[in-house]
DNA sequence: CTCCTTATTGAAATTCATTTTCAATAATAT
DNA sequence: ATATTATTGAAAATGAATTTCAATAAGGAG
């Protein structure tokens, strides 16, 4: 992923592009997974040596809010956050690695469909996380446990 | 819904039917749609005088946990619970009125196959969640206000 | 390039859902 | 009835996430 696309769109949307969130972009973009927020600021401290905490929450919610990350549900409540690209709703996440595969929404807008039909609802928004073994955690999982800390 | 069968399941796998549990397991049964857990605690009090917010706490997580509750996951990042059914897994969430629709998961596994097939990954839980409005809440988008805090 | 306006930032304090701890209580088997 | 042990409730603790507010820096104007 590419962390000079999220700059543009702040930009275009009227967001002034500062030091933390270029740091922050670059950090979520190289990711292979998931990330904590504290793992994102550890990671953007690279590049912003003194960000905060607090600005990365912030930045990391701008970015939701723009469709250039992801929240992941984690088990405890909490959030991860991921890479993303506007309209990628859906997403599955490795449970040993973390990596995550955004699935694109055409390929379940007809089954949105049918299940929308069957309840009489009319939906505006879904949350689907699939969680599970990527391809390369499926053969012994320990090989992909290297990745959880990877860049 | 039947709060019976949830502690006829309690019994079931040994853990003990107890005075607030069946006040709980009630509160919830009875309920609309989902409740946020100081909520099941003020309705549980009706039938359990005393009963506190931990033990309310513990309950849904047992009842989670035997499929017979349901979270939902909130904006804020916390949780509301609803009754449910084990295998039942996506759900339908009006925005206006709270009510929970469970969609059974047979509707959802033709495109659960596509999609694990699509990502390489071996899909092991899903999480699935379509917000938007229940047929009642679909015109005058106020009517449904009522249920909110409804039984 | 320099100045000005104002969005953005960081530290500290705060919020608030949820969990842990532990002594007291009550459900079940005997 | 009694003993055993799961369950409970209150208080305290946890910890992610947010608010506050003065200091800082982005980016447009001149």
């Amino acid at each position: 992923m590419d962390s000079e696309t999220i700059l543009q769109a702040l930009r275009q949307h009227g967001y002034r592009v500062t030091r933390p969130r270029r740091a922050i972009a670059l950090a979520l973009a190289q990711a292979r997974g998931w990330l904590r927020a504290e793992e994102v600021l550890a990671r953007a401290r690279d590049r912003c040596p003194g960000l905060g905490l607090v600005t990365v929450y912030r930045a990391l919610a701008l970015f939701t809010e723009l469709g250039f990350a992801r929240r992941v549900h984690l088990e405890d409540g909490c959030h991860g956050y991921a890479a993303a690209q506007p309209r990628q709703e859906p997403q599955a996440i490795c449970r040993v690695c973390r990596a995550v595969v955004h699935i694109s929404a055409a390929d379940l807008r007809p089954l949105l469909r049918r299940a929308a039909a069957h309840s009489g609802y009319q939906i505006e928004s879904l949350l689907v996380e699939f969680t599970g073994l990527c391809p390369r955690c499926q053969g012994g999982e320990d090989q992909g446990i290297r990745n959880q800390a990877a860049r």
